[in-house]
Parts: C-alpha cells; sequence; structure tokens
DNA sequence: GGCATATAGTTGTTTGTGCAACTATCCAAA
DNA sequence: TTTGGATAGTTGCACAAACAACTATATGCC
C-alpha cells in the first residue's frame, strides 16, 4: 500500500523541507557573493516576470504560491530597489501591472546562471533518472496538497 | 552527465520547496484546526526533544540546520508557552540544556499523528519505491550542500 | 440606476530567519 | 596565572510569511 510510508524518525526532512532550504541558502549566499543585493524571494518573483511582465499581483500570487499581501511586500522592496514598477490598469483600476526596470532585465542571466549552478552541485552525482522520479514524486505532492 | 539537468523553467520549484512548504501548510492548519497553538517551526524543535531531552541550544541548532538566534528565540517562545525550560549546565555554564514540561510531553503523541496523516494525505497514490528514491536524493541534495 | 457581492490590493500584528556584533564562559599555552 | 582564542548564547536589524481586517473598484442583478 502507498499510505503509511513514514514511521516516525522518517517525518522530519520531508516536513521542514532541508534539501530545498539548502538550496535556497546557496543561492542566497552565491547572490551576495557576486555582489548582487536581492533576495531569493525577490529573485523568485522576478523570475516569473523575465518569462512575462505586465502581470498583475494577483498572478504573481498564484505563481508563485504566495498570498497577497507577501506580494504586496516583496513588489514593495522590489519598486525600493528600482527592479520593477507599478502600472495602474487602464481596464480595471483595482490591479497593479508589474513591469521590470532595465536594471532588472540585466540581473536575468547572470542569477539564472547562478540557479543553474547551484542546482548542478546540488545534484552532481545524481543520475537523472532519479532526479525525474524525485521532480515527479514532489510535483505529485503539491497537486494532492493544494 | 549526471550535470546540468536544470534547464530554465525547472529551477523554480525545487529552489524554492513547493512541495514541502505545502506539506508544512497543511499541517499548520491541521495543528490550529486541532486547537494546538504552536507553530510547525515550534513543532521541529519539540520533535528532536522528544527523540531526546536536556540537550544543548548548539545541539538544537544542529539537528533542527538552523542558527543560533533562531534557536534562541524558538526556546524564547517555547519557554513563553510553558513547553521547554532552560537549566544551566552544572559542567559548562555557558551552555543551556533544554527539558520539556509536562505540556510538551502531553503534545507528541497528537502532533505526530497529524503529521503522519498530512504526509499519507501528500504521498497517497505515490508507491513507496518512488517515496523512497525522493527520499534518497533530498538527503543526498542536502549532504551535497550543507 | 442602485445595491449586494466579489475581487485587487494594502496595512497591522505575530512569528520566524539570516547576518553581524556582542557578552560570558571555558580552555590551553606561555 | 594570565592571556588569547574558541565556544554558547543573546540582541539588533532587515526581510519574509500567515492571518485578519481593511479600502477601493468592478460586476451582476433587481
Amino acid at each position: 500500500m502507498p499510505n503509511n510510508q513514514f514511521k516516525r524518525g522518517e517525518l522530519y526532512s520531508f516536513i521542514t523541507g532541508k534539501a530545498s532550504t539548502a538550496i535556497a541558502r546557496r543561492l542566497q549566499k552565491k547572490f551576495n557573493a557576486a555582489g548582487l543585493n536581492i533576495t531569493i524571494e525577490q529573485w523568485s518573483v522576478l523570475y516569473h516576470l523575465w518569462k512575462q511582465e505586465g502581470i498583475s499581483q494577483q498572478e504573481l500570487c498564484n505563481a508563485t504560491f504566495r498570498d497577497k499581501p507577501s506580494i504586496t511586500r516583496l513588489v514593495d522592496n522590489l519598486e525600493r530597489l528600482n527592479l520593477v514598477k507599478r502600472v495602474a490598469s487602464a481596464n480595471d483600476r483595482r490591479i497593479n501591472l508589474i513591469y521590470l526596470t532595465k536594471q532588472a532585465q540585466k540581473l536575468q542571466e547572470e542569477t539564472m546562471a547562478l540557479a543553474e549552478e547551484t542546482l548542478n552541485e546540488a545534484l552532481i552525482t545524481v543520475p537523472s533518472d532519479r532526479i525525474d522520479v524525485c521532480k515527479e514524486v514532489l510535483q505529485i505532492v503539491y497537486d494532492n496538497l493544494k
């Protein structure tokens, strides 16, 4: 049976996300070492804006799996850093569309390279078929709970 | 080659730990629904104390993969909730040994059951051999980066 | 048109995290 | 025995997350 996999003693790291915490810390250190003055959380917002800018804060909530207050404050901080701009939507005045500044556009290549580097360091020695299984399981977990 | 597994577009959820975030949120909701007035982070400290109490804050740092200030404040809050007590070590007066109160001992069974329930919900439909692969990969990631 | 309801975003509060700087204590070597 | 370095823990600061309560705008229905 697929159920009841977890005896005591095995719960901990799954729930606390030790692995993803370690990845995020390593990436943050790389950002700092490169003199990039952004947090991982801010980067995660830019990540989606690089794919498509001019989306609403609500769309950023959905994309980043965060609630509205979190996005409000992340956008606040990104705006203070001159990395994004809020632009009121012409159609619907409740909506802020978020656009990247030129400074933010310049960050894309360097930060994405550091992110790939981090994951390569994390996954070196892991065969790709096992990585695929791991990714699939984590996706299922997310889908089961969201 | 095991390297270079990650093309753009696949980075995001690994780095942000979507799955473990979802698990932690679900468990926190279960705690709240059960009227248990503790956070997941506090629970993660209790988790290690249930295995062995009377350990130092530094040992809690190692066990929970947190830095010293984080543990100081978690222990502060657990002490305010009357769940743990700091006891100065007789041998080494720099050290606080952390002990559980009776209230905290009572929490163990109920919270562990909710944690197992959460993981079963997360992993229902996932065959156990794939879960094993996933756990192994995450452990390797952690070991590669720590 | 006017009102109820839904949606987008903001603000306040509590909790947690990471870093740097700090205090207190211990230990070892001169 | 003193002194210098290591270790344990605390505090201050900036940033982030979750929840509740709030404002402003839009929309659908009478």
